[in-house]
RNA sequence: GGGCGCUUAACUCAGUUGGUUCAGAGUACCUGCCUUACAAGCAGGGAGUCAUUGGUUCAAGUCCAAUAGUGCCCACCA
């Protein structure tokens, strides 16, 4: 036995358990076929990234399933590693170097590359090792990361798949151009904002007659630089007659046809619209229906080209706005300015309007491997949890575009098409080529993009196992189990590793999907760096402890809904630790060092009612925590948990099995107190998963010898055999019968000092058994100095009463009962019965009720009504004599 | 413009299959307690027209519809 300190202190024990079950290999797994698997791939952080509240979320959820696996006995494999986080990484390395007045220019691609992976070594394992700290059990010899050698070659093989089936092409689109990081990003990397800017009414002139002139609106001057034609509908009437005519564009005296177009809606703005084709989807679109010219006016960081014209060059697009709308006011040329509120695509990761721009970049077509996806997410086998994201899923995936995969960078895997200088010869090669395999020559090189973060971390269920080497790994671990998961990655990474895992593997990556609710402050705000307003997790683990920020964050997480966090909520989990800890104590003061309860079994032992019933509700808990799991539903697993721990187990049992304790003869307190191990033993277990820490460590000081550490102890399961209805009814009058003396005794300021009479009359001796089996604990939990229960009592004078069930309680107060109070405590009582039974009975007056609700519901309104007018009766009485 | 959520006590939220201890928890508040496990505690208490309106039903926080407020996602309106 250990002696406890009376505050749990967190700081000595966790450190302590992460090493300890590290150096027993506990979280390493290889394939058993003894044993069913179980796996989850962790959602890689970014490399560069630091530990948030919602990555304690997912890896809390993670780790409680991992460790509950576990304990059941699968062989457990929860696979970690970080992703190399493309543009991400790019630009942290970038801004170093930017701090010395370099670029990655200066270096060149190879060097910029290897000073990247040098500040991977240096920073990559910060997130890791926060990880740790939260107690998460990965197997960490696994550990993967999204470039490394075995996903290269997995992600390659994919590519060349893909472009020798034809779905990977090349080809000339307007994409989302990032002007601060360079590269092209795909549609999902775009978040549209709402923004407050204008429209500017600009008059083109005619060719013919200069002095006429056609009206366009346009949020977008600086583009009309590029502009190569002007569009109308062509069943506007306003502007038939021109359709063919030719405008000239000012500034750049450029002539432009006025072409009819059925996209342009007659509604809206002038309904006339001009039309750049190389800077806006839908007018490129048009330009490709009406053979445009296709006219770049932009260089790579959105600032002019000489296309733009001369007194442009180099401008930014902001400046080149001003410039051109000043211009068009000296030309006399602009109409009006107008305010106008419209969506304006931001990049994600930069925050900076994205430019839409005319590219060559390489695609998936993604139509083929959407179908099959779908399939099996609403035939049910990849299930949703919640449910409601299945809709979302389907209507991305039913309207998908195409995925551009390309990105001009430096830091990622390299497109591996390979093309010839000589002969033109173009093609994906799993391994680099020396020479030309069409026509010998070494004038070759290799395609200057890299891909997407998305394409490693869309294989990443089977990449870490290896694939595509057939290999046991991939064989015993895949398809995975469960991915715990935010919904906002729900396009990105989840519905493409779904495609992967069908197309590649040809079978589903995970059977189900946790989505987690995304955290926000306690104004429900994003978390985010420039509000500050998010906590470092690592500072809250210092305060609180792991175990009470995991146990927090559970109880308030409610399956799949955002949650407000706030730091006073975690009080409840410290709290709950320090409670349970507490008790822990409690039982080992009361254990004799010279008696070893590791030996006996409760089949054995005599059990009190006490015993039968906390037995009996420990089942109950063991039920509802594997229901509530096994549906995902943690907070309410948590709550079971807090619930059993407090209020039955240290609030109840505890305080009704003291005497016992106390007493002098040791074979009374042998049973209560083995119960008390026995319950708090599979508390232990049960919370194993929530608070890997504290459990550990008060499990060891309690454990029998043969025993094994918990993290590897069996889960409780079940016994219905401890089910007792009968006790717990029993109890529960016990129960009911204590509150009420300790209301009478609080209501009436009788300190727990000084001790009271109880007579409690037993008219029809219904209860005679329980009352007398159970008298002990009313005395003891009851502060009472003597309890007589007899069914002849007559009420003494001055006593406060209570009813319970028809039970009369009085309560003999000589000298201290305040008549006034014990007044309106009746009259309140007798209020609130009348309540009830006038809602009883308006339900069995109604025919339609009895006649047509089900029996037992008719039945226990019927009991309820018996009751409550008996109790109703004596509380009556009881008023009356008071007066 | 479409889709998906949310609205229950002062605050943050549970409430699963309509019925029975279903009107709850934690925090906060009030009263009394340093009762030898725990003041991060113990005992007791007050507090809600379950957003609004209508419908289905013997019975509605619970199912349906509409409305209001609020949040998120998707969508090419210059």
């Amino acid at each position: 036995m250990k002696l406890l300190s009376k505050v749990y202190d967190p700081q000595k024990v966790e450190d302590k358990w992460y090493s300890h079950w590290l150096e027993k290999n506990y979280f390493h797994s290889e394939p058993n076929p003894k044993k069913k698997p179980y796996t989850i791939m962790i959602p890689p952080p970014n490399v560069t990234g630091m530990l948030t509240m919602g990555h304690i979320l997912n890896n809390t959820l993670q780790d409680i399933l991992v460790r509950k696996a576990r304990m059941e006995g699968y062989e457990t494999l929860w696979l970690p590693g970080t992703d190399h986080a493309g543009i991400a990484t790019q630009t942290k390395v970038e801004k170093t170097l930017k701090a010395k007045g370099k670029t990655r220019y200066d270096l060149g691609r190879e060097d910029f590359i290897k000073l990247i992976w040098d500040w991977k070594d240096k920073y990559g394992g910060i997130i890791i090792n926060q990880l740790k700290k939260l107690g998460v059990s990965c197997d960490w010899e696994r550990e993967r990361f999204t470039l490394d050698e075995g996903l290269s070659k997995a992600v390659r093989e994919v590519f060349v798949q893909l472009y020798d089936k034809g779905l990977i092409y090349k080809g000339k689109r307007i994409i989302n151009w990032c002007p601060v990081s360079h590269t092209a990003l795909s549609d999902e990397e775009v978040i549209h904002k709402e923004i407050k800017g204008n429209f500017w009414y600009f008059k083109y002139p005619f060719k013919d007659d200069d002095s006429k002139h056609i009206l366009i609106a346009t949020t977008r001057p600086e583009t009309m630089l590029g502009d190569t034609a002007v569009a109308v509908n062509p069943k506007d009437e306003r502007y038939k007659k021109y359709i063919g005519k030719t405008l000239i564009l000012p500034i750049v005296n450029r002539e432009i046809p006025i072409i009819a177009d059925e996209y342009v809606d007659k509604e809206f703005g002038t309904g006339a619209v001009k039309v750049t084709p190389a800077h806006d989807p839908n007018d490129y679109e048009m330009g490709k229906r009406h053979n445009l010219e296709f006219i770049n006016i932009m260089n790579d960081d959105a600032t002019m080209n000489e296309n733009a014209g001369k007194q442009f060059i180099g401008m930014t697009r902001e400046k080149a706005r001003k410039s051109v709308v000043k211009e068009m006011e000296n030309l006399k040329l602009l109409d009006k300015i107008e305010e106008h509120i419209h969506s304006v695509g931001f990049s994600e990761r930069e925050n900076v309007p994205i430019e839409p721009l005319l590219s060559q970049q390489w695609f998936i077509a993604m139509e083929k491997l959407a179908k099959p996806a779908l399939k099996v997410v609403n035939d049910g086998k990849i299930k949703f949890t919640p449910e409601r994201w299945i809709k979302t899923y389907n209507h991305w995936l039913e309207n998908i575009k195409d995925w551009c995969i390309s990105r001009q960078l430096w830091w990622g895997h390299r497109i591996p098409v390979f093309y010839c200088e000589d002969c033109g010869w173009e093609s994906a090669e799993k391994t680099d080529p020396e020479k030309c395999p069409k026509c010998n020559s070494k004038n070759i090189y290799q395609d200057k993009d890299v891909l997407d973060t998305w394409f490693s971390s869309w294989l990443w269920p089977f990449s870490t196992l290896n694939w595509p080497e057939n290999n046991p790994d991939l064989d015993y671990y895949y398809p995975t189990d469960d991915l715990v998961t935010g919904p906002d990655i729900i396009f990105f990474w989840v519905a493409r590793m779904i495609m992967a895992g069908l197309e590649f593997k040809g079978e589903i990556p995970f059977k189900n999907v946790y989505f987690t609710g995304i955290i926000r402050d306690s104004q429900g705000r994003k978390m985010s760096k420039s509000l500050g307003n998010s906590p470092n997790p690592l500072d809250i683990i210092d305060k609180y402890g792991a175990d009470a920020l995991r146990f927090g964050i559970m109880l308030i997480a409610p399956k799949g809904q955002d949650i407000l966090f706030d730091e006073s909520q975690l009080e409840t989990g410290r709290n709950f630790l320090n409670k349970l800890w507490n008790a822990t104590r409690f039982i080992f003061m009361n254990i004799d060092d010279n008696f070893d309860y590791s030996k006996l079994s409760i089949s054995e032992l005599e059990l009190n009612a006490p015993e039968k019933w906390i037995l009996s509700k420990l089942q109950n808990t063991v039920k509802s925590v594997n229901k509530n799991l096994k549906k995902y539903h943690f907070n309410d697993a948590a709550k079971d948990l807090y619930n059993f721990t407090w209020n039955y187990f240290c609030d109840w049992y505890i305080e009704l099995i003291k005497p016992q304790l106390y007493s002098e003869n040791k074979e009374l307190k042998k049973s209560p107190l083995f119960v008390a191990i026995y319950t708090l033993k599979i508390i232990l277990k049960l919370l194993h998963p929530f608070t890997p820490f504290i459990t550990e460590e008060i499990w060891n000081s309690i454990k029998s010898e043969n025993e094994s550490d918990i993290i590897i102890s069996d889960w409780p399961n079940f016994q219905k055999e401890f089910i007792n209805k009968q006790i717990e009814d029993e109890m529960k009058l016990v129960m009911e019968i204590i509150t009420a003396i300790r209301t009478i005794r609080s209501e009436m300021t009788v300190p727990p000092s000084k001790k009271a009479n109880v007579l409690i009359k037993d008219k029809f001796e219904k209860y005679k058994n329980i009352l007398n089996k159970n008298s002990d604990y009313i005395t003891s939990l009851g502060k009472i100095e003597n309890l007589t229960i007899d069914k002849n009592i007559k009420k003494p004078n001055l006593s406060a009463t209570a009813v319970v069930e028809n039970l009369q309680i009085y309560i003999p107060l000589e000298g201290l009962i305040d008549i006034d109070k014990e007044k309106q405590r009746l009259e309140k009582e007798i209020g609130n019965f009348k309540g009830r039974l006038k809602a009883v009975q308006g339900k069995l007056q109604n025919p339609n009720f009895v006649k047509r609700a089900p029996e037992n519901i008719v039945d226990h309104e019927r009991k309820k009504e018996i009751s409550y007018k008996e109790s109703l009766g004596l509380l009556e009485k009881n008023y009356e004599k008071l007066m």
